[in-house]
DNA sequence: GTATCTGCAAAACATTTGCCCTTTG
DNA sequence: CAAAGGGCAAATGTTTTGCAGATAC
């Protein structure tokens, strides 16, 4: 009988422990490093299929890079431009911005709520930098 | 006396006449296509300070490309999977979600909602060649 | 034994950098 | 002439592709 596509693979698993520890969302290079004996293209093969199974998320950056995240409660990102820090936000209307998309026709699959700017840290950092006296 | 920096320069203006043309979301590639006497690098910096000013923006898609488009009212995008094409949708609570972000106290410059499936031209095809009979 | 999973190295792609020349106030 | 704009080629960084070996049904 022919084999058939296993829906995780063991590779898979692997790279999914690696996204249950403490950082929330990882690059594909900060996975890799904690896969040392892993190549690069399995690592990049394993998050494609798992953001296809729906398992977990891929958010694309403006730096250009990506980050992947369990699939969890729906939420909104915002990403600081000074440190780079991505933060979850709970957003309470992603069913009404998906009813909205869906209005064209469309079949929705995904919806991405990302905000951009300053980030409280860096903000008072600034203000102890050049505000003090 | 010193020189200051244009707040507009040529190749900006040049740049924003691409982006007036009939396509409202363009590629870097495709700017540069339409201007075969600039630089790469010169196309990209003008982009930059486009965004930068506040006249343009720029959407990174999941694809890894990014698009561009003249700032205008607020919207949403619809990204198909399958044929690639991008969709403006009307979408009427940026405040709601510029509040949101804002109320973790951070400062927000920019919010981004796309929503990424299989548009309804796409549906139409697939229905067409294996739904017939 | 055939399709799947994986590793490795190279390729592909988008964007950025460094350097040099030109322009302008 | 000092700073800004722009061109070019090379570098960078991220992701993908091609190919070969191992594995599982």
């Amino acid at each position: 009988m022919p084999r058939m596509r296993e829906a995780v693979t063991p590779l898979m698993n692997r790279v999914l422990q690696v996204l249950s520890s403490e950082k929330v969302h990882l690059t594909a290079e900060e996975i890799l490093d904690q896969l040392d004996d892993v190549g690069r293209a399995t690592v990049y093969r394993a998050l494609d299929r798992l953001c296809e199974e729906g398992i977990i998320n891929r958010l694309s950056l403006e730096s250009g890079t990506s980050v992947y995240e369990y699939v969890r409660k729906p939420h909104m990102h915002f990403v600081c431009r000074k440190c780079g820090k991505l933060y979850d936000i709970p957003v309470p209307m992603t069913d009404i911005l998906e009813h909205t998309a869906a209005g064209s026709g469309h079949t929705v699959q995904k919806i991405d709520v990302t905000a951009y700017g300053i980030c409280t840290a860096c903000q008072q950092a600034a203000q102890n930098e050049y505000g003090g006296y």
